[in-house]
DNA sequence: CGTGTTTGACCCGCGC
DNA sequence: GCGCGGGTCAAACACG
């Protein structure tokens, strides 16, 4: 079993930095907050590493019921955070990433803007009552900076009321809660000047601006969420500098609202994937497919390849419930991450059969 | 009609 | 105060 260790910080000057440890989270130093950060191990972490169970620091097995365990709904992954006594520290562990693909995608899913909450509320030993099915979102991670704690939006009215306060004013962008992910580039954007092919994320994105950026041949594009009425999240997409096959993806604000159960905005995506300008008539055709009704078909299918994997692993005494049940449930996990492939598979044959066939895919790949 | 993108104009923070 | 550059607005348009 391997997972990935997240870790957010909180350094002297009372920023906060996020740290992908593949070697342990324990006694890492915390960093400037930039793109790299969020770079992660190119080989799985294994979990546990072997130094945590001697550190005073570790406060319990996150895979028990001894931290909040939070289910993607999307998914059904379920993920743990560990939480710690000292100061400024959260960590997550991220459950069942057994391969090193699905790890990474599941990382990144985890940067995909997040339900509005105060600071470190998920965390807290009762959990999120209200809300039984949290998903977990990098907003329930990320400790808002000072300045944006208290500048509210008004959803109902569409009118921002960002403080008046002069010196508020003045921090508005500065004291922006910001995440950064940077992904390989879309190959299908790859010698296009005139725009990007913006991965998907599964919230829905409108873009309402592009500007040239000094000292950059890439434009910047900017997205505000079109999942819900009045949500503040943005996010900008642009080609790195230095490398121009990496896209860097930069989220503000945070949602104000659920993971859509469904992507309402499927047109969006599909219209971003298959740009007007870019694409075939017969590629929109495809995608044009209602998405609730694949969804489903898709889940059908998965859960019953699902089904099938775990009985097969089952019979093959590969687990045991009673006599590990632990690694029955990690192992299960697992499971649910190779539903994920199918689902993403699935998806993708049914919009491009001839690019994907049945093969099934990276679910990192759907981000492209 | 409701979704989206495009794009020039405008706003605003910030350095000088 | 001024100008630059980044971020946002909103009208026009595309699409099915």
């Amino acid at each position: 079993m391997r997972d990935y260790i997240w870790q957010r910080m909180e350094n002297d000057q009372g920023e906060l930095a996020d740290v992908v440890r593949s070697g342990g989270w324990v006694g890492a130093s915390s960093t400037a907050f930039s793109a790299s950060d969020w770079e992660l191990p190119s080989e799985p972490v294994v979990f546990p590493p072997a130094s945590i169970k001697d550190s005073s620091s570790y406060l319990g097995d996150p895979f028990t019921k001894v931290c909040d365990p939070l289910i993607d709904e999307l998914s059904g992954i379920e993920f743990f955070k560990s939480r710690e006594t000292m100061a400024g520290q959260v960590k997550m562990v991220i459950k069942g990433s057994d391969c090193g693909d699905g790890g990474r995608f599941i990382a990144q899913k985890l940067l995909m803007g997040g339900e509005t909450k105060k600071p470190f509320d998920i965390i807290s030993p009762e959990g999120d009552k209200s809300s039984p099915h949290s998903p977990v979102m990098s907003g329930e991670m990320m400790k808002v900076s000072s300045g944006a704690v208290g500048r509210l939006r008004d959803d109902g009215g569409g009118v921002q009321q960002i403080s008046s306060s002069l010196e508020q004013g003045v921090q508005r962008r500065k004291n922006e809660a910001k995440k950064v992910v940077c992904i390989p580039a879309p190959a299908a954007a790859c010698g296009r000047p005139g725009g990007e092919v913006v991965p998907c994320d599964l919230w829905a994105w409108r873009k309402y601006g592009q500007k040239p950026i000094k000292g950059s041949p890439h434009p910047r594009g900017y997205y505000r969420c079109s999942s819900s009425k009045g949500c503040s999240a943005r996010k900008q997409v642009e080609r790195s500098r230095t490398d121009p096959n990496m896209l860097v993806i930069t989220y503000t604000y945070e949602h104000n609202h659920p993971w859509p159960a469904q992507r309402n905005a499927h047109a969006g995506f599909t219209r971003s994937q298959t740009s007007k300008h870019y694409s075939t008539r017969n590629l929109k055709e495809t995608t044009r497919r209602s998405a609730p009704s694949v969804k489903q078909e898709v889940r059908e299918v998965a859960d019953k390849a699902n089904d099938q994997a775990f009985h097969r692993r089952h019979d093959e005494h590969l687990i045991s419930q009673q006599d590990h049940p632990d690694n029955f449930f990690t192992d299960m996990s697992v499971l649910e991450v190779d539903t994920m492939n199918l689902i993403f598979s699935k998806e993708l044959t049914e919009t491009k059969p001839e690019e994907h066939g049945d093969k099934a895919l990276d679910p990192f790949s759907m981000f492209y």
